[in-house]
RNA sequence: GACCCGUUCGUCUAAUGGUUAGGACUCCAGAUUUUCAUUCUGGCAAUAGGGGUUCGAUCCCCCUACGGGUUGCCA
């Protein structure tokens, strides 16, 4: 039997993180198993659905690698993708529960009549759980059909994993209470259910449910903030699920091949946004500078910086030194910039260093009598003047650092000095001792 | 309230009837990089509480507490 699942999103608002990591392990289950993943949307709620979060949906599954097999702007041959395309199939599948006797109804709307039995499900994450179904009180029959003729979740949740053959349902933990319902709708229809696998929600750092404003809650933010997907991804995927190595970073691949619906936990999550940024570096660190410089340029350009012939290697500079790449035009703007600023605080260290403000006056004319420049003749240079001013060069990395760049942090010293160049350098020194 | 699921460092988690309860993020301290935001090393820090079962319980059972979920003509 071929593995079929899918991802189910209601277009009502913006894409979650939650909703994201079930996409996920649906798409590492099916990937895993060389089965088939389709992208429904149940676009029931005429109310409250909104093209914009369709659209936020597709592009958020786009945007984090996720394709599917079957569904919007794909087709298939279970379509329409769409539920509220899809009335006739459910006009006939409400028929047969009539047919059978199992509806009636009540003030318009048509309620399903639960079998009154114990019901057992076999989760295979959370094990065997049964409801019983004897006690009426808390389960009472449920509506199926609205008395405007539409209808409800449930109903068409099921019809459609039937129709398109859902072999494995993933969701979250939220549905866990649905699903007996679910299993006796399948068993009224004579339909062989699908396996679940409810898996735990995502929380708020402080463990409070997360919602729209929360940091990290909207997918759609994720680009903005200068994440990359395979970091977001890697994130996720390790929330509440452990791939049995205490290795933490995984490309798509890696994942696709370690997922496993055994390992996967019960007890809800909490989302570190803190962690989150540290996987995404290691996701960072691993591109090439090219590929770095390529996802950084949106953010640099939007700064209104300008990549000049250097920039990819001006970029690599910081590669490896920054988390976001909404980090890199700050990180980098001293380099592409004639006119920098300089941190108050960070020259106020400079300035109590007596030797440092003696070198640094001296130092932009010695730079400028450099007849082959390069970082190994600066620092010569640098460490002549240290020497003569009875000091160590160490000591006038700092300042040579905070004169060049402004500020206390950033590339290689080396790295900086040659990418600005002698006479940037020369300048820049001298103006520095000015300010001294 | 009823029903269901859960509870290991602050957070994500590993282990499992016998371990000094391991790793990662964060934080702190050292090292190294003649500079740094990288890297490396080290440190702080946990089995919710109470009863059982057992030679032995973080692990199995019961109770309590706490957290989450469900209880819609929302999905």
């Amino acid at each position: 039997m071929k593995v079929r699942t899918r991802f189910a999103p209601s277009p009502t608002g913006y894409l979650h993180v939650g909703g994201a990591r079930t996409a996920l392990f649906n798409w590492l289950f099916a990937r895993k198993h060389g089965g088939e993943f389709v992208l429904r949307v149940e676009d029931t709620d005429e109310a409250r659905n909104t093209d914009e979060a369709k659209q936020a949906i597709f592009d958020g599954m786009s945007w984090l690698g996720m394709d599917w097999d079957e569904g919007p702007g794909k087709g298939g041959d279970c379509g329409p993708y769409f539920q509220s395309e899809r009335k006739e199939i459910y006009d006939k599948w409400f028929d047969t529960l009539a047919d059978a006797g199992r509806v009636y109804e009540d003030d318009g709307a048509w309620r399903f009549k639960f079998e009154r039995k114990p019901v057992t499900m076999n989760d295979m994450v959370c094990g065997e759980v049964t409801i019983d179904y004897r006690d009426e009180s808390n389960t009472p029959d449920m509506v199926v059909k609205r008395s405007d003729g539409s209808y409800v979740f449930h109903f068409v949740n099921v019809v459609d994993d039937l129709e398109m053959g859902v072999t494995h349902v993933i969701r979250g933990e939220d549905h866990l209470m649905n699903t007996p319902k679910h299993l006796q709708l399948f068993e009224a229809f004579g339909v062989e259910p699908p396996r679940y696998a409810h898996i735990p929600l995502i929380l708020n750092e402080d463990g409070s449910k997360m919602s729209k404003r929360d940091e990290g809650a909207a997918v759609g933010d994720y680009p903005k903030k200068g994440f990359l997907p395979e970091g977001v991804v890697n994130f996720i995927a390790l929330l509440g699920w452990n791939p049995k190595t205490e290795e933490e970073v995984f490309s798509m691949a890696e994942l696709i091949e370690r997922f496993s619906l055994e390992h996967v936990n019960r007890a809800p999550g909490r989302f570190d946004f803190e962690k989150c940024k540290w996987v995404n570096q290691q996701h960072l660190a691993k591109l090439t500078d090219e590929e770095f410089a390529a996802a950084a340029k949106p953010f640099v350009v939007a700064a209104g910086l300008e990549p000049g012939a250097d920039y990819p290697a001006v970029a690599g500079a910081v590669r490896e030194k920054v988390r976001l790449l909404s980090e890199v035009p700050d990180a980098v703007d001293f380099l592409l910039k004639d006119e920098i600023s300089y941190d108050p605080e960070t020259v106020e260290k400079v300035r109590g260093n007596d030797v440092a403000k003696g070198v640094m006056s001296g130092l932009g004319g010695v730079f400028a009598e450099i007849s082959e420049w390069s970082a190994d003749a600066a620092k010569e240079a640098l460490g002549v003047l240290a020497k003569e001013a009875g000091s160590k060069p160490g000591k006038l990395m700092f300042p040579l650092r905070v004169a060049l760049s402004g500020k206390g942090g950033g590339p290689d010293l080396g790295v900086i000095l040659e990418l600005l160049g002698k006479e940037k350098c020369a300048q820049r020194v001298g103006k520095f001792a000015e300010m001294l």
